[in-house]
DNA sequence: TAATTACATTAGCATCTACGCAGATGTTTA
DNA sequence: TAAACATCTGCGTAGATGCTAATGTAATTA
């Protein structure tokens, strides 16, 4: 598929050649998809705003965001798959932190476009 | 439900209660998911990545992302709401291109997440 | 005016996703 | 060791999503 090109019609091939080009490995779409899927979800937004301020376990995630202790935990499975927090094992709990600084600037960017749109 | 606090447990009652202050309304949350969601696909992470150097129409897009003009403009419907992008109409042809530069930050700040775990 | 072109919209489908529930895992305490 | 606890995992269901195919709309051209 790759390497092909629009089976009917060429509308303006000197730009769609550039643009090709341009284009990154099917990879990266995949995976920026992936990212954002795992911010697409409202309630995993509440978890990680959240925890831009505070290094949080389970149960209160679940207090803070209002779902169960069961879907915190599976929303935190994603996010810690992507490596948008880590987690920091004290016993029986678990505490959770953001993983760095990109996710908080996502969260900022995407909030600032909101405000301006 | 908000202003509520968890019916079982609060295992730290005073980092809950200062999540719970710092939260935004809920139609932030909602907001931030959407946004999200629009970019929560691969073929339309291609589309808008196309559209950061170039102004292209639907026939070309289709091209360029390899899918029909039909998904491609569902897509551009999806986009278009949300002010990811913007519709300039020449006679038949509609040329889309980047409503803001949020967008093109979005996609850069996640390439280098991806790049950096 | 009729046909063509470029894009938009709709319906139907297959697939994906979030949630709650029930049970499992691993840790601490009695 | 047994019980309590915090979290994790597997599964079923209801709803959301993306695609194709068919149809609609508006601008151009014969």
């Amino acid at each position: 598929m790759a390497g092909d090109r629009c089976k009917t019609r060429e509308i303006h091939p000197e730009k769609v050649d550039a643009a090709r080009g341009e284009m990154l490995d099917d990879r990266k779409y995949a995976d920026l998809a992936e990212i954002f899927s795992a911010l697409a979800d409202s309630n995993r937004a509440k978890i990680i705003y959240s925890l831009v301020h505070h290094e949080l376990c389970v149960c209160d995630l679940a207090c803070v965001v209002g779902i169960s202790e069961s879907a915190v935990s599976q929303h935190l499975r994603i996010l810690r798959t992507l490596r948008l927090v880590k987690q920091r094992k004290d016993g029986r709990m678990a505490f959770y932190s953001l993983n760095d600084d990109h996710i908080r600037v996502l969260l900022d960017v995407c909030l600032e476009h909101i405000r301006h749109r």
